[in-house]
DNA sequence: GGTGCGTGATGAAACGTTTCAGGCGAAGAT
DNA sequence: ATCTTCGCCTGAAACGTTTCATCACGCACC
């Protein structure tokens, strides 16, 4: 059914060898054959079989990444970012979804390394040693963490200081009077959620704060949000927060809504920051103010890193890159004297 | 460095074809050799080598979805859906986004057919005749059309009824009263937008109500909607529409956005009906009506489709399901009787 | 007219699996 | 005691490439 080189080679009367030298060093075969060789693929419908090739050849152009949630909008512009990359180099992008769970992350890649796949971006499911990791690491396909921390010595890694994120949102909420704030997210083995609200606890510990109450969410995405707006706003008004930092956005989205629903008014009675600056934060009928991270670039990084490492394995050297974030003010934490007209 | 098969038998003192069975067919090798090659196999870290693998055995386990739109929520939602029946029958989904771009969709699909996957879920970039994809089909490769309508008779599709859709959202408009309605959405060459414009025209008009003022978008994003929401508050207040149906959720946010920056109220001033149902729309500060579609079960068939094809190629008959969208009323659309305490 | 050289094409080996026909010994049937 | 059957294992072929050593040929050079 499908046609091989060698039936190619057939019809065009030459040799197999020949065809493989048209497809992959076009120059040095002659003008004529080559035509004769391009019709012959034409009229045959051929197209190379990947795995032969890779088979032989050891390589591969394709580069994974392994994302936490393929429906979160920050992890989508990271793909984003990697395949600009990644296409620019003539290869090729595939997404896989390990949806914070440690068995399908695994089984990913289970078949990643058996597919000898180019490269692996990828934001692990659970933090420090990564044996399995290692382990295809010295294997010989490189890897680079992404949104983790500065890990271990045998790979490159890209990430957002999130200390340093939760530090300018509680800073902002402070500078805005607030003193009752509290934090939302979860789960606390997530170390961007824990590293978030350290930044947090240690900026308003430098003003000379209470400590935030902390509600945890079992994941970070808006049903989790509402579920803990609505713990929240049972309690009595005077030990109510004035404000909420939440974890990422999808979690202050759901927190904004329950809000709403529960007759409370953003920022006017409870002021909001959310974090990723996500398209959707902005468009939120109250615009989110939000910790924003450079997505697309932090994707654009890991995968230069990757591919600097796949080329020159010998001469590289681990690297590990750590972007600023920056706050995004917009109406949901603006302070009541600020919006007045 | 990686380890073969060959090793494995060495270091096991048995044969090649051994190891092979221990691999595939456990039960057909005696405990104890099998406990031996198992343990070979732990010491020399060994991996099969996919290549080899699908290069003698000619199958794959992998099943490629190419989206039009990684970021939409939509779109993650359909892969979620695939991604739970492909892993359970134990294969691989790998995702692949042509970001609406023909060129891109292309060379994925070159890549696709190289690599001879196991088969393909694809949202084409493009309607009408699909030479392309009918070249995969005749090479052997299953290919599923998702949300596209009932293509040609050598795949199979699901698809929502989008006409319908247009429909229920424009007469759930009416209803409420709404005779000046605006549909907001493009481009038209999306046949999904169009067949629910056609759907909303066929329900205004059997209404006897005129036809709607069409807005068309470049494209169907948040950022669009807010251009195309500025424009119609330009209009005045007599031609100005009192309802807005959207031809997707991300405009309807951008809709949404803009029309409250603009101080109009919706659904006071304005009515909003959006398209999708993703998360985020029912998560928005006025809560967005929007026509539900079942985005993880539309994976879901179609993956079984796929499957069931690919198992068994000769048996099979393509079918075209179309499932029914229905509307999530909420709070953008209540007029103000309704909403009245 | 031999030598050397460059250009193109050739043929075979190798990559790491899976599969399949067969072999070998032990157990059961006659 | 011979013939089958059965369970387990072996060895080799095949999959479709890429790569590399080799070769044929025409051409310039002394």
């Amino acid at each position: 059914m499908a046609a091989s080189i060698k039936e190619v080679a057939q019809r065009a009367g030459v040799s197999l060898g020949t065809v493989s030298n048209v497809l992959n060093r076009p120059d040095i075969v002659s003008p004529q054959t080559r035509k004769r060789v391009q019709e012959a693929i034409e009229e045959l419908g051929f197209v190379r079989n990947d795995s032969a090739r890779q088979l032989r050849a050891g390589r591969s152009r394709t580069v994974a990444i392994v994302v936490l949630d393929v429906s979160n909008p920050f992890f989508t512009d990271v793909v984003r970012g990697a395949e600009s990359i990644v296409e620019g180099a003539g290869g090729m992008v595939v997404v896989c979804n390990s949806g914070g769970d440690a068995a399908r992350e695994h089984r990913h890649l289970d078949v990643l390394e058996e597919q000898r796949v180019q490269g692996i971006l990828v934001t692990p499911v659970s933090d420090g040693k990564q044996p399995r990791l290692d382990r295809i690491v010295t294997r010989g396909i490189p890897v680079v963490l992404v949104d983790r921390g500065a890990g271990l010595a045998n790979q490159c890694s890209v990430a957002v200081d999130d200390v340093l994120g939760g530090r300018i949102a509680a800073e902002h909420l402070a500078e805005r009077g607030h003193r009752r704030i509290a934090f939302v997210g979860g789960p606390m083995a997530l170390r961007q959620v824990t590293d978030r609200r350290l930044g947090a606890e240690a900026a308003l510990s430098e003003q000379g704060l209470p400590p935030p109450l902390v509600v945890e969410t079992p994941m970070l995405s808006v049903s989790a949000g509402r579920q803990a707006a609505d713990e929240i706003v049972t309690l009595p008004s005077t030990r109510r927060p004035t404000a909420i930092f939440c974890a990422n956005d999808l979690v202050a989205l759901g927190v904004l809504q329950a809000l709403t629903a529960h007759g409370l008014a953003v920022p006017d009675d409870i002021a909001l920051v959310g974090y990723d600056d996500i398209e959707f934060a902005a468009g939120a009928a109250v615009p989110l103010s939000s910790v924003r991270q450079p997505r697309e670039q932090l994707g654009r990084t890991a995968a230069q890193l990757l591919l600097e490492e796949s080329t020159d394995p010998d001469r590289h050297e681990h690297r590990h890159v750590v972007f600023q974030p920056e706050l995004a003010v917009r109406q949901s934490s603006e302070t009541k004297r600020r919006r007045a007209r």
